[in-house]
DNA sequence: CACAATTAGATTGTGTACAATATAGAAAGC
DNA sequence: GCTTTCTATATTGTACACAATCTAATTGTG
């Protein structure tokens, strides 16, 4: 019995058992979503993002921001610069200590607030669930990134 | 009792509240899971995938991928000539349809599988879950992508 | 058959992601 | 105080993603 083919292993490899596409393919299909939603407050997805974390505390440092989102100053830098650009946030140096760079929401960026609300009120219809059930998910979601978080970080 | 905020709508808005956010980071902690073990295997997490459809399904067109993986020709096309470049896969017009082209693994391409196996097996590991467990996540994943998706297509 | 409509890929432009590097400021050790 | 080290951000280069547009090939219709 040479050149039995291993199916069993085989079917470790087949992409619809991968639930890492699961989760890489439900990303996209989230930010396809929000666009148009999105569109309407001129932010892309991951700007949405940082805007939900300025809501919730504003005059932050970049680097805080960074480590709520898992994104670096490579990313965020042109992405807070565009932000700046549209009028939705301030980037000044903290005098305390010159190498932070503070984000502070604008009047405009803080008033966006209110019309974001829509956004995650659409995704709970659309997704057919209940709160508790997304919630449920969310937080099996969580707990298999940051188990996940911790082998790369050693 | 005017200007009260609201509070219940401001939960809606936190980050930690959205299953956007869980896949979103999810998703980049996969990524950074992987890298290590993917760059023994010279691939990027988009060419895993990629070589995984073909390991699956062989001499395929570009669109068939695309439709597998969500992704359009902007994104193939750059990656499918890296993949070619890297000797893995060759690309060639269809015959019978000029349109086309046609994605076939090079003997290289075909014998990465085997190296390949280790991918699953140490997210497996990584995850300190079950199949089962995983699987059941998969599931429920899979299922409100594909309603984002119907919602999105109309 | 002619020709409009559709389809498959490629290209261009914008916006993430992230590794690697650079720089300037702050903290620590002596 | 001085120097080494560390830290926060910026920059550069590579690689996705995707909208919009373009081209060439195929299909559909009269």
């Amino acid at each position: 019995m040479a050149k039995k083919k291993p199916v069993a292993a085989d079917q470790m490899l087949r992409l619809d058992n991968q639930i890492c596409f699961a989760v890489y393919s439900a990303a996209h299909a989230f930010t396809r979503f929000y666009k148009p939603l999105l569109d309407r407050l001129g932010l892309t997805y991951p700007q949405y993002l940082v805007m939900l974390t300025l809501w919730e505390r504003d005059g932050v440092p970049l680097k805080d921001i960074g480590e709520r989102l898992f994104l670096d100053s490579g990313t965020l830098t042109p992405l807070l610069k565009r932000l700046e650009a549209a009028q939705l946030i301030k980037r000044t140096r903290s005098t305390e200590d010159e190498r932070q760079v503070l984000i502070a929401l604008t009047p405009q960026g803080l008033a966006l607030k209110e019309r974001a609300r829509a956004v995650p009120s659409s995704l709970l219809s659309a997704s057919a669930c209940s709160v508790a059930e997304l919630s449920a998910m969310k937080n099996e979601i969580v707990a298999l990134r940051d188990r996940l978080n911790e082998v790369v970080g050693e």
